[in-house]
DNA sequence: TGCGCTTATATTGGCGCCAATTTGTGCGCA
DNA sequence: TGCGCACAAATTGGCGCCAATATAAGCGCA
């Protein structure tokens, strides 16, 4: 008789969380329960406190001695200065990246881009979200350096973005469209410079949304919630 | 009566498993006995699975199902690639450093060079290894960027070194303490160009003990350590 | 005597309970 | 009526057991 067994791909919890988090469903400064997550996740208590533990250390989330975890705030300064480690990572991708782009991998890169049109016409913040991070991953992974590419991912899931960020305005998102077609023609001409300019442009205007005194958003109502 | 709690600073036991392994205690390709971990470390079942599950999830261990954890095999390409990831890094650090360190910043320096080349003569590897990473921090440490100082430590310690990297020669040792000499004396003229290709040239060299066909080193025996 | 099957052992991994602690509520007292 | 204390509820977190599975040993049979 053959042995049945159950391939479950094993999950990874704390990414699971982590996207949750990055995309909005749990907001700075609010109190992770860890029941709750058990049932939103469907998850068993070991593997809550495991990949809550992890995220702590990440530094994703804090730990409050029984208290529990709470959504770290997102330090205006630590964002930037994510984002300026952010310009230097990606930078250097798209620069390997450039020459092993042919026309095949450029109609590829240009199908990501107009996806990611159609998500801020018509899709949900997530699908805006995740367009946009797919059009961005189509050009690296031509990058040699594979494990850049790699790093360019994590990096990006690392920062938690901050309610404003979160919900770019329609002007927001048709700026980051027109960046995305500036860094497709620059690709096309083969201006290095171009491209350059274009990437490191568009991280930078991507925290733009940040205004200066940010800190305290959602401050009020989200401590509120008790653990 | 005042309450008497006990404030154990809530150790992180990934944090230790992966610097044993770094420092050599368990070898690419070893099985890690959860048992073992348990009274090594003097830690609960529980937390020796959340540290595991965290450490596969960083790529530091893998996890095959019902029959545990066992140290990642360094990928000889892997490596290369992220000592490139370092250089970019570690470049960008100390070039955001330089501005900031003056006469008492330099002296620090020059005591955690000395510390190293201490060590060098008569420390153990694992003084070797740390004081040559509290040379590079206390420079990096002056980089307004806190956030890319603190990267490039979380980067160099995710690298698996391999079993040849992991025992330099007494010659090795000794071009990494000259490497040291240059990137003080570069920092003294304030000769960015030369810093920068000092640091460049220390990074890469560091990698150097990979000779081309690496892989299998010590596979036998440690595959022979059964889980 | 050698090979294959069955049995035994060690290890992993899923799951759950209960003590400790903190927060919220209600009662009593000034 | 307001303040403070005591009690109750909820949540965290430490700990341990036991089933499932892989590996090693033992045994019978050709």
């Amino acid at each position: 008789m053959t042995k049945i067994r159950k391939e479950q791909p094993k999950r990874h919890l704390a990414a699971e969380i982590a996207a949750a988090i990055t995309e909005g469903a749990y907001r700075p400064g609010e109190w992770l329960r860890q029941i709750d997550l058990e049932e939103t996740f469907a998850a068993k208590r070991f593997d809550v406190r495991s990949a809550l533990s992890e995220l702590a250390a990440r530094g994703m989330v804090t730990h409050v001695a029984n208290r529990g975890y709470q959504v770290m705030r997102p330090d205006l300064t630590v964002v930037r200065e994510m984002l300026a480690i952010r310009i230097l990572l990606e930078v250097e991708a798209v620069t390997q990246a450039l020459p092993h782009i042919g026309p095949a991998e450029l109609e590829r890169i240009k199908s990501a881009q107009k996806a990611f049109e159609n998500a801020v016409a018509r899709g949900s913040k997530a699908d805006q979200a995740n367009s946009n991070a797919a059009f961005h991953d189509e050009i690296y992974r031509h990058a040699p350096n594979r494990s850049l590419s790699k790093f360019v991912v994590e990096i990006r899931n690392r920062v938690i973005p901050g309610p404003i960020a979160l919900w770019p305005s329609y002007a927001d998102l048709q700026r980051s469209a027109a960046h995305h077609v500036d860094i497709v023609s620059a690709i096309e001409t083969r201006d290095i410079d171009a491209l350059v300019a274009a990437v490191r442009r568009h991280i930078t205007e991507s925290g733009a949304n940040y205004p200066a005194g940010d800190r305290g958003q959602g401050h009020t109502e989200a401590s509120a919630a008790r653990p």
